[in-house]
DNA sequence: CGTTGACTTGAGTCTATTCAAATCCTGTGG
DNA sequence: CCACAGGATTTGAATAGACTCAAGTCAACG
């Protein structure tokens, strides 16, 4: 087998773990694949900014990628922070010819980019990739009212909460360790809050729950607390993860 | 021709004007509106709640619908307000078994109510349906980022403007005279605010901008400054309509 | 003409922000 | 192994924006 092959391959696992490449004939993965490039890259690196014509899209193997947009007068807004087994701009093959967000690597990562041409190719010719993007879509589209909601109703602290509880492992056992996973300025951004403000409001989850915070750990003594502290203010819905 | 199939065939003719149906063969649309109800209704008529079952989803034909939720507390978030030619609740054919948010009528109204059982017969069989789907969730997709990227950096007098400048007729030339399309206090909901600063933030405006409020008639000088004084907080799009 | 609901206004409070400064970490070079 | 630069994080003080509660105004309607 060469170095080509075994290449592809590779990609070919990863690939198949990506929602959109679900119940999929293999010879179609095969096909996207052998187009895709695995790459990897270091923090700060951009992927593509907002306006650049859109002619991949991306699949995250390792490490986290930041999703921005920039304001006229400079302000940045985190539109999403996504790591391993998520795609992005796959949506732009609907809506026009050119990125409306930019993409930055956070931390050291791992992705694969694929071209959008296929996709489109493959779009009107397999339904199943229709339902897959479907059901993707109408799932992110309820992350995305909730964190409308969010911003909202709930306060700094309650918003900190909300993004413990959605990084909680499954089952939760009391007390839960966690570990943030990138930089408290880019939790900050991504909850719409400046990182003074996140660092205060960490300190008044710290206050009222009793969690322990040591760097980037953060333990939680009761995930029931925590929750009512959070969801209490929030729609009539269990918890958000 | 009875009254039954001439009811039909109206409702035909509504539901043809939706993205839904849109270069579907005709005896599709004709199946729907055969299988559809149109309804008329009153203000605070509740069309369903947050929590019940899915079995209609819905499309706006006059009027307008308020769709929302309910905190723990009893808060009420508004989610979006639609009007004619809006469909709803279809997306809930992917995502669970009950609906939620709820819809509330927030002016007489009329509208078609269609079962999302069909929806899910023809989606599997139809693939134009899946595109019109995607394409239009896609659309509302960055609709709701922008939504959140305001919410994040925007104040209340920009996000009033923001709102003026949506509804502005296409053609625009000054001034501009705008009929607000519902009430104040739904609006300032929509918008993410209390009455009273919606209130406050659009005395703002008037003084700022030089606007004319009488009642629920707002005259915009000029356009151009509404834009630049919006504008410029957001992001290197040009205005959001 | 009085009632009702929508809207506005006032005063005080709270939350998050800004700006500035201090502190803590981490990786690097000596 | 230690000192140090640079970034991340925290803290303080002052400010601004939005909220609450309360009271007033306005227009529509019976």
């Amino acid at each position: 087998m060469n170095h080509s092959t075994s290449q592809t391959q590779r990609i070919k696992q990863h690939l198949s773990t990506s929602y959109l490449f679900k119940k999929l004939p293999e010879n179609i993965v095969i096909h996207f694949a052998e187009k895709a490039q695995l790459k990897h890259a270091d923090k700060g690196e951009i992927l593509f900014l907002q306006g650049d014509e859109v002619e991949w899209f991306y699949f995250m193997v390792d490490g986290w990628v930041k999703l921005f947009r920039q304001t006229v007068e400079g302000e940045e807004v985190v539109i999403d922070i996504l790591n391993a087994n998520n795609m992005f701009g796959e949506n732009f093959i609907f809506s026009g010819e050119n990125y409306n967000y930019g993409a930055e690597i956070a931390s050291e990562a791992t992705y694969i980019k694929l071209p959008t041409s296929l996709l489109k190719f493959y779009l009107a010719k397999e339904h199943q990739i229709s339902f897959n993007m479907l059901e993707n879509m109408s799932q992110q589209q309820q992350i995305q009212s909730r964190e409308i909601e969010h911003l909202n109703i709930q306060n700094a602290p309650q918003r900190i909460g909300c993004y413990l509880l959605k990084i909680c492992p499954h089952e939760l056992k009391n007390p839960i360790k966690l570990q943030l996973p990138y930089d408290k300025t880019l939790i900050a951004a991504k909850l719409g809050m400046k990182p003074e403000t996140f660092s205060r409001a960490l300190a008044r989850l710290k206050k009222d729950l009793s969690l322990t915070i040591d760097r980037s750990l953060v333990t939680i003594p009761s995930h029931e607390n925590l929750a009512e502290y959070v969801c209490n203010a929030c729609s009539q819905t269990i918890a958000c993860n």
